[in-house]
DNA sequence: TTACATTAATCAATCGTTTGATTAACTTTG
DNA sequence: CAAAGTTAATCAAACGATTGATTAATGTAA
């Protein structure tokens, strides 16, 4: 059936996405994805092409499920900056700490720095997010609403970095927090309001008049 | 002589350092590292055992070197909790963002979230340099300074995550800052004074009372 | 039957590592 | 001093293991 196929390559890319982030591109061999995928190696290879057509793949299937979010946000007249900017952290709390596995894999390669096509796309995915909270940054300031010298793309970066520093850091930010930011549980009652809390807070008293 | 055997050890380790940090432990080879350094590959193992003894060696060198910084800020009574906090955020900006191609290799490893001995020893160092700062924040709460419902943990977070976002992922920091986060010169004469003050500025907004 | 799915076996290439031989610089001995 | 002995440094070559990929045979469902 078309269904089974489908569910057994969106099983192995499940698989291919925890592995590549626990292990990296190049720690992760095919042998042992395809092992803890439980098929033949030679699907991987029947399914994607190659390990890279797999590796691609992941991050095919997220750009897509990350399009429409995060959007027209910046289009609403009808509420002020800094309600867009609590909106866009809610939004972005929940949707990136649930991903954290992705999030991981994310941004390890696009610290490898490479010059691929993978790496454009991924850039050009993660602009677009930021492209909005520009465009949030810039109206708070023409309407008077924040300080017209607050430094935009380190807000940017303060927003982003924050959270990648708790998510792909765990081994820093569980005893730092003082739980464990691996337990799913955790996350959703603990890390998620501390995340979003904090970074109104400190966003509210850096941007405003 | 033995001072040159001392520089071609370093000078192998330079150029490991480099090579781990572009390519990660598993996508750097030997041949490779050997091949860079311009030695036979044979001496990689003649000197660090094996590949992991190598990576480890990288690691040891920098471990002594980020000893002794970041310390005894904590204990000196003569300035107050904010005035040390701008001086942590100075040593911080040097030290951190010179080391950048470091910085890179020991995050992307402390992400692998692997429970190795090597592991354990970078938590260990980074967790010191985070104590001092833990310290000084509980002092400007203690003293008054600092408002007593900030959430400290996340306050190192920000200021640990938003360094590495912008060191760590050049590809987005660089159009996002409008200059080359790859160029020695911009770093020196553009991001450090910019990350340094936008630090001081956001968290003496959120600090203070 | 036909077309797709799946398998075990196998491929060449590359991996980290080891080997034995050679060189060069000191040390010891006569 | 000079010859013999000793050591660390360096090299090309090869090792077995593992890698990603491919093949040819078999299974399965329409």
């Amino acid at each position: 059936m078309d269904k089974d196929k489908i569910d057994k390559k969106d099983h192995i890319l499940d698989v291919a996405e925890r592995v590549f982030s626990e292990k990296g591109f190049d720690g992760a061999s095919t042998r042992l994805i395809s092992g803890e995928a439980g098929v033949n190696m030679a699907m991987l290879n029947y399914y994607f092409g190659s390990k890279e057509g797999l590796f691609l793949a992941v991050f095919e299937r997220k750009i897509s499920s990350f399009q429409n979010i995060l959007q027209n946000l910046g289009n609403d007249d009808s509420i002020g900056a800094w309600n867009k900017m609590e909106k866009y952290i809610e939004m972005y709390g929940e949707k990136v700490v649930n991903n954290n596995c992705f999030q991981k894999l994310l941004y390890r390669e696009m610290s490898m720095n490479r010059s691929t096509d993978l790496s454009h796309k991924l850039r050009d995915m993660l602009m677009k997010s930021i492209a909005e909270l520009d465009k949030i940054l810039r109206e708070g300031i023409a309407n008077g609403e924040f300080k017209k010298d607050i430094d935009i793309p380190m807000v940017i970066a303060a927003l982003y970095g924050t959270k990648n520093y708790i998510i792909n850091t765990p081994m820093m930010s569980s005893p730092l927090l003082g739980y464990d930011i691996n337990d799913d549980n955790m996350i959703e009652t603990r890390l998620k309001p501390q995340i979003k809390n904090f970074m109104k807070n400190l966003l509210k008293s850096y941007l405003h008049n």
